[in-house]
DNA sequence: GTCTATACACCGATAGAC
DNA sequence: GTCTATCGGTGTATAGAC
């Protein structure tokens, strides 16, 4: 089995179950792999399994949604409606919980907070960009990129907790008009 | 010590580890009560402790909330940013997880589902009945007293994801403007 | 690179003394 | 109502065969 097909495996259930929620027994059922394989592959054990985790999101998050915010050559509502496709594909239109998020809980705050800050703050600061390429104010595109994040992150909170992932969905539909209005 | 107070340390304990994360060993230290002394208190353990945290919330809520929120002697407006001033006390200004949030991980999504739901329902429709109030059609009522919730919450992730609590903080203050506009 | 077997700490939970 | 002591089970992590 190819590294990453492991890592994608692991992501799924730390996102279900957070750091400390996760068991080595569940990671192992969820990979295919015994304990002690996973260790052959993650000597440091579940936090160099998170910390692999993290990186991998990381990985596509920018190859995915940052890349696509700074293509300078697509209009700004264009590289916005993108990314709320890639967000949907993300967080799999709502039913998934953001890991970021799941990660500032108990000890993986301490353990990951600065992957975590990092990633937010790239994150909004390409959204920013793009209101600022498209003609909003410093003050203005900073706070509306910072809403964006926390809209989709609200709204996955929402999603779970109605078990309804209308919220989610309808937060996306409304995410480019509302990022672009004058 | 009153039962009440022994909740109260138990809050805390669940809001910053979520369910599963949480052990019997720091319950206990947090409360200064024995492990046995728990089960005296709470006969099925874990799960009746996170059950009666819950509940505790939900009547925190009813008491400081909700009946503002349906205070019709009240302006709109007022109802709203009194509102916003308990979400700050209920969030300790955007340092604390909200303990609807993090129960919606794991197993414990499963165990809790239907008090959590209830809990965000009843409050969505509160803030939904203060916007009718204020004059608002019913969707737009519906879809911005969800927002509110959604920035809420959104903004509590971001909050200690950055490890800043100026976006709850932004959100807090812009909430009452925003839900009421024309 | 994967496995079985195992070490030892900690988990949730209970018994019984005070 | 609180405690100490303890149970069986599971947690993370490792040793060593293949």
């Amino acid at each position: 089995m190819v590294k990453d097909d492991v890592i994608v495996q692991l992501l799924k259930v730390f996102r279900q179950h957070g750091y400390e929620g996760t068991t080595l027994t569940q990671l192992s059922k969820a990979t295919g792999l015994g304990k002690a394989s996973l260790y052959h592959h993650f000597p440091k054990g579940k936090e160099e399994m998170a910390t692999a985790v993290l990186s991998h999101i990381n990985d596509w998050t920018a190859a995915n949604i940052i890349t696509l915010l700074r293509d300078r050559e697509l209009e700004p509502a264009l590289r916005i409606s993108v990314m709320t496709k890639k967000v949907s594909e993300l967080y799999n239109c709502g039913q998934q919980h953001c890991l970021l998020a799941v990660l500032t809980l108990g000890e993986s705050n301490d353990l990951f907070q600065a992957q975590i800050q990092q990633a937010l703050k790239r994150w909004i600061d390409a959204l920013a960009d793009v209101l600022l390429d498209a003609g909003l104010d410093e003050q203005t595109a900073s706070n509306r990129a910072e809403d964006a994040i926390i809209k989709i992150q609200g709204s996955l909170i929402l999603a779970r907790g109605l078990k309804d992932t209308a919220p989610f969905e309808r937060v996306l539909q409304g995410l480019s008009t509302e990022l672009l209005r004058m």
